[in-house]
DNA sequence: AACTCGGGGGC
DNA sequence: GCCCCAGAGTT
């Protein structure tokens, strides 16, 4: 029996249940692959429902507002993917879905894998794909020791997954190899004992299990500070919508200034304290710093740039993780006994 | 080819 | 702490 005989073997047997499995709709798998770029499964569940039933078809996604598309992917992470998300559905409603894996790739937001996945899934063609499940799984099944995040691994690791796929159903194929990678050749303690293709990893054969993939390391984690303050008044909370490139592009955030270097006028109330909270990202760690000011003039404008939302609509705006947990936590139980 | 971009989970 | 996750876009 081939390789792809007895991993889809084994697939059928022990495949999770996962919604954007039980569909055909190009829509419903697109948004998945997107939602799961860079996001475990379990992560990502979720968000994929709640976009399913807030936006049940292209047209509705791609006649969103920006702002309620944001909101509905609050706490995701990699935000461009929303954006893109965004443009790839006016595309779509423009041009009609890609019927090829070329055609995929001109799609915003979708690259080699998502292409790969939707032609496969949807389309029923003969592409690999290759994501970090398959990097492994392979880089140990035929022992490689080039770097999979070199341009050198990733070519041999392509023409391997390629070469596994060939002559066999593109869809069953690329599911099981992912699920392989996921819940048997796993980046740790992996259970060889129970892996379809443990007769014939070369990894396994030579010991080399615990060491395959090799990866070349990214860059040291920096650290950096942000400091806000929190202007609030009985109407609402002063914002302002991240338009910049950077972190938390179209999120919103508070006043990017810290208290103590703004011009307080003498009704002001600064609050004594300080609130600091460290957040962690992939390639960063951030210390905030907040500072709350008390505003005691009912006046519906701060200044330029700057816009107050009332109370009630605070939960309608994406905020990065950091701050909307700490509005949630520190500045909204505030409001609750002084709402009008 | 190297960097940037989030947040969560596992150990 | 460190690594990884159904990667893509930019420089």
């Amino acid at each position: 029996m081939d390789l792809s005989t007895k991993l889809r073997a084994w697939y059928r047997f022990n495949a999770r249940k996962l919604p954007w499995r039980e569909t055909t709709d190009p829509y419903a798998i697109w948004l998945s692959e997107v939602i799961l770029q860079q996001t475990r499964v379990t992560q990502g569940l979720p968000y994929f429902d709640r976009f399913l039933e807030t936006f049940p078809n292209v047209e509705s996604l791609a006649a969103s507002s920006e702002d309620k598309l944001m909101k509905l992917w609050e706490g995701l992470g990699y935000y461009s993917r929303a954006r893109n998300l965004h443009k790839g559905a006016k595309y779509i409603v423009e041009n009609g879905f890609p019927t090829s894996y070329d055609e995929w790739l001109k799609v915003p937001g979708v690259g080699p894998y998502t292409a790969a996945a939707i032609a496969s899934f949807a389309l029923h063609e003969e592409k690999a794909v290759v994501d970090g499940n398959v990097n492994r799984v392979i880089a140990r099944l035929f022992a490689i020791h080039e770097p999979v995040n070199s341009t050198a691994g990733r070519k041999i690791i392509e023409e391997k997954a390629s070469a596994l796929i060939r002559k066999n159903p593109p869809a069953e194929h690329n599911q099981a190899i992912m699920e392989l990678g996921a819940l048997v050749c796993s980046p740790k303690s992996p259970d060889c004992s129970i892996c379809p293709w443990n007769t014939e990893c070369l990894a396994l054969a030579t010991g080399l299990v615990n060491t395959l993939p090799v990866k070349i390391k990214k860059t040291k984690v920096m650290e950096e500070d942000l400091y806000y303050t929190a202007i609030y008044s009985l109407n609402g909370l002063y914002v302002q919508k991240r338009g910049v490139d950077g972190i938390w592009k179209s999120l919103y955030e508070l006043i990017p200034i810290s208290g103590n270097s703004l011009s307080l006028e003498p009704d002001m109330k600064l609050s004594s304290e300080r609130f600091n909270t460290t957040h962690l990202l992939s390639h960063r760690k951030l210390n905030l710093h907040i500072d709350v000011i008390e505003w005691p003039i009912q006046s519906p404008e701060l200044w330029e740039g700057y816009t107050l939302v009332r109370w009630n609509d605070i939960d309608n705006l994406a905020f990065p993780k950091p701050i909307r947990h700490w509005l949630d936590n520190n500045l909204l139980p505030l409001r609750l006994g002084s709402e009008d």
